[in-house]
DNA sequence: ATGAAAGCGCTAACAG
DNA sequence: CTGTTAGCGCTTTCAT
C-alpha cells in the first residue's frame, strides 16, 4: 500500500492529527514541527488520500460535467471554460460522454455521485422524471434545457433563430426549411418556435424537416428532401448539421449559396474552416460553462439547496459566407414539374 | 446526510454486514433476506457510497483519461471508444483536459490519484522526470510518447508519414516542406524522422518548419513561410494545421491542390467536411483507445505492477482531394527573383 | 446465513 | 500547539 498519514506520523514522531493539520490547516501548526513533517512526507513520498479526505469532509473537490457527445465541436469551449472557471475555485472537473444515450447519462450521474460534490449536465436527454429523482442525490445544475426548480443557464438560441429568418427574409427567400434536431432537445424545441414564429411575422413559408441526428451524417442524411422542399433558404440545428447538408448538396451540383442559403448553430471550428465559411448562430458556451461552475458552486456551498436560478445568454447572428440573395427560380433538382 | 448502508440495516432488522454482502456480494445471502433488505433499500432510496467503497476495497472502478486538448478533434474518438471498452469491463471513465499545460497535466494526474485505478495519459507533454516520479501514486498506460518502462501504445505515424512524402514524390513534388508540430511531442518527432528519411530516398527536398501550435492557428501562422519557402507539397502535423493551412493560402490567392499539395494528420471530421476534402493520415485512434483501456485494465489487477508492453498500430494514407501533380512551377509568390 | 468487530485514511472536536 | 478519541460509509475476517 501507498505511504499514508500514519507513516509520516510514525516517521516524524508526532501524531496522525499533527500531520493532517500540517496539510489541511497548516496555520495550526508549530513553524518548526509543520516543515520536519513537511520534509519528512516529501521524503516518503506522502499524498493525502483525497477519497479518504472526502470521506470526513463530505467535500471532494470535484465537479462532475455530462456532455452528450465530445464529438461534437459544441462542447470543448465549454467544458473548457468550466474547467479553467473550476480550477480557479479551487476545483477539478471530470468530464463524461453519454453518448446521447439517456440509460448512459443515468449510469453516468450515479457513478459521479458521491465522487463529486456537484453535477453539470449538458444538453441532457435524461426524462423529466428521471432527473427529478436524481436531484436528492447530488447538486444539479443544468445547461440548454429547462426544468422546473433546477438552476438553469439556458443560451437564448430563439434570439439567434429569429436572427436567422429575418437574414433570410432579407435576403429575399420566401421558402425556408428548419432542419429540427434530435427529440428531447430543448434548443430545438426553441429554435423551431422561434423560426415559425418569425417566419409568420415575415411571409415567409417555413418547412420544418425532421427530427435529425446532430450530426454530419444527419445533415447529409436530409440532402434529399431539402432538394425536394423547393426552399432556398435552411436553418440548421447545429453547424455539423449543416456542414452535412452543405456537403450533400454540393454532391448534388446544388452551389452554397448560389443556390441555397445555409445556416448554421454553434459558431464551431469546423463551421469556420469550411469553405464557404457558414453563417452561424453564436451559442455563448464559454460563458455558460463559466456561469454554470459558479451556480453550481453556490449550490454546492449552500448544502445542495440554495434557489433555483435561471440565467439566459444571448446568442448573435454571424452572417459569414453560406447565405445570400435567394436564387431567382427556385434550384433545379425540385419543381421541374410545377 | 444521505442513506447509509446503517439506515438501511436498521429499517430491515438486519446488521449492516448482511446490508454489504446483498450489494457487494449477493449470492453470500439468504434469498429472503436479501429481497427484504432490496426492498428496503429502495424504498429509502439508498445508494452504496462509492468513495466509501473504494476506501476499503482499494478499487474505485473509475479510470482517469488525459488529454491535452479535448477541442483537438483527434482526440474525441480516442475517448469515445475507450469509454466504451471501460464500460464494458464495468470502470467508468473520467476525462480532463491540461490545455497543452505540462503544470496542469500534473496537477490533474494528482487530482486523479486515488480517485481512479489507473489513469491513461494521451500525448502527455510532461517531462519524464515528472512521470517518473508519478508512476509509483497510479498504474498508467501512455498513448503517442515513448517511455521507458512504462506500457504505451504508439500510433505509427512515421509510416504514414513515409507513405505521405512518397504520395507527394510520385506526383512530381522536388521541393517538400514539414510543418512540424509542439516541441515534446513524440508524433512530430517521428514524423520528422520518417519524412527525412524518406525524402532523402526519394530525391526531394525537404524543409522543415516549425514548431508550430497543433492549431488552425498554427497552420494559419505558417502560411507566410509556407509560401515563401517555394515548395509545391506540405506534410502537416495534424489536420488542424493543414486546414489552417489551406485557408491561409486561399486568402493568399493560392489554390490547394493547384498550386500547392497540402497533407494532414488525424483524418478528422472537419478535415472530411472540408473542400477540398483533405488527404491525410489515418490515426487509428479508436483501436488505441481499447487498446489502452485493456492494457491499463491488466495493469491495475497485475497490482500496478505487470511487464511493460509496447503496442505499435499501422496508420496509412487516405488520399482525398488536397493533393494532385506538381505546378510546372514553384508557387507565384516565392521564387520571383529567381 | 448472519452478527460482531476491526479497520481503510483521514478529519474534527475536545482536552490539555 | 499537540495528543486523544471518535467516527465518515463500507467491506471483511472471524465467530456463531
Amino acid at each position: 500500500m501507498a505511504v499514508t498519514i500514519r507513516d509520516v506520523a510514525a516517521a516524524s514522531g508526532v501524531h496522525v492529527s499533527t500531520v493532517s493539520r500540517t496539510f489541511s490547516a497548516p496555520h495550526l501548526v508549530n513553524a518548526e514541527t509543520r516543515n520536519r513533517v513537511l520534509a519528512v512526507a516529501e521524503g516518503l513520498g506522502y499524498r493525502p488520500n483525497r477519497a479518504a479526505r472526502a470521506l470526513t469532509t463530505g467535500r471532494t473537490h470535484n465537479l462532475g460535467l455530462i456532455v452528450a457527445d465530445i464529438a461534437n465541436p459544441f462542447f470543448p469551449p465549454l467544458i473548457k471554460a468550466a474547467q479553467a472557471q473550476a480550477r480557479e475555485r479551487d476545483y477539478h472537473v471530470f468530464v463524461a460522454d453519454t453518448d446521447e444515450d439517456p440509460l448512459l447519462e443515468q449510469e453516468l450521474i450515479e457513478a459521479f455521485v458521491k465522487q463529486v460534490d456537484g453535477v453539470l449536465l449538458c444538453s441532457p436527454r435524461l426524462s423529466n422524471r428521471v432527473i427529478e429523482k436524481l436531484r436528492d442525490q447530488v447538486p444539479f445544475v443544468v445547461v440548454n434545457r429547462r426544468l422546473k426548480g433546477l438552476t438553469t443557464v439556458l443560451m437564448d438560441v430563439g434570439q439567434g433563430a429569429r436572427a436567422a429568418v429575418e437574414h433570410l427574409a432579407e435576403l429575399g427567400h420566401r421558402r425556408v426549411a428548419l432542419l429540427s434536431g434530435p427529440g428531447g432537445s430543448w434548443t430545438s424545441e426553441e429554435m423551431q418556435a422561434a423560426a415559425t414564429a418569425t417566419a409568420a411575422e415575415r411571409g415567409v413559408e417555413l418547412t420544418v424537416l425532421g427530427p435529425n441526428e446532430p450530426t454530419e451524417q444527419g445533415g447529409l442524411a436530409a440532402t434529399a428532401a431539402v432538394a425536394a422542399s423547393g426552399v432556398t433558404g435552411v436553418l440548421c440545428y447545429n453547424d455539423l448539421v449543416a456542414l452535412g447538408l452543405v456537403s450533400g448538396l454540393h454532391d448534388k451540383g446544388l452551389e452554397v449559396p448560389g443556390d441555397l442559403s445555409v445556416i448554421g448553430v454553434d459558431d464551431s471550428l469546423p463551421g469556420r474552416l469550411n469553405r464557404p465559411k457558414l453563417t452561424t448562430v453564436t451559442m455563448p458556451t464559454a460563458a455558460a460553462g463559466r456561469m454554470a461552475v459558479d451556480l453550481l458552486l453556490a449550490a454546492v456551498n449552500a448544502g445542495g439547496s440554495g434557489t433555483p436560478t435561471l440565467a439566459r445568454l444571448e446568442t448573435t447572428l454571424v452572417v459569414r459566407e453560406s447565405t445570400g440573395a435567394a436564387a431567382p427560380a427556385a434550384p433545379a433538382v425540385s419543381k421541374v414539374m410545377t
